[in-house]
DNA sequence: AAAAAGTATGGTACTTTGTGCCATGGATCA
DNA sequence: TGATCCATGGCACAAAGTACCATACTTTTT
């Protein structure tokens, strides 16, 4: 079983994603309503090659020690993710995906 | 050895916390001087108690459910963060440090 | 009122990310 | 020629994170 089962992630998305209609009819979120939200809301999140590791790393024009710093990782992580001897996990993807989408300074 | 060294991560610190001057000197920061940049810019990461954890998806008004799927982990370990049977680690603790200090927008 | 769904906890077993440490080599600059 | 930044490499290891299941309380829905 190498691909990872989604059963907890996908019945979180399941229930948000039904309210989406809810949000529209109700006209705007409320501080109230805003536990409840799309998940359309949040930065996607995709498997991320090493090469696009890099590329992200050197758009920013930083270092693997820089860039691990603003990750809050080692160095030697950022190594192993650009040369695919390990691939960064959920909440490492999470941050990648928005310093992709967002630019390096959102994650800052 | 219950505390982690800090070897690599100061070691990048220091030779990123010695420009600081040249940017100074420089006036403005272009792109070019820009794989030079201060640690100072980073937001901070401490290390967070599991109260402080709940009180930041509270403030947020998400389930453990959303709020782990912005985070892009299971809400099993948003659970565990909270009873302190977790500790979130580096890449987690970058996140829910931005979301404390910039709010829950900057990681959506 | 009952059914259904959302919310949170609890535990167990397991994978592998991420860390620490140290050594190496190339590139750049005083 | 030192010194410093940069990136790679490997090895051992703790623990973060995952998957899965059961339970129970609360809210919403029909």
């Amino acid at each position: 079983m190498t691909e990872p089962k989604t059963t907890n992630r996908s019945d979180a998305l399941r229930s948000a994603h039904v309210v989406a209609k809810d949000l529209h009819a109700a006209g705007a979120i409320d501080k109230a309503t805003m536990r409840r939200f799309d998940v359309s809301c949040l930065t996607p999140v995709e498997d991320l090659r090493p090469e696009a590791i890099r590329a992200i790393r050197e758009t920013a024009q930083m270092s693997q020690a820089i860039f691990a710093m603003a990750l809050n990782v080692t160095t030697a992580l950022v190594s192993k993710w650009e040369r695919g001897e390990k691939k960064p996990g959920g909440p490492s993807l999470k941050l990648l995906a928005l310093a992709s989408r967002k630019g390096i300074d959102a994650i800052l």
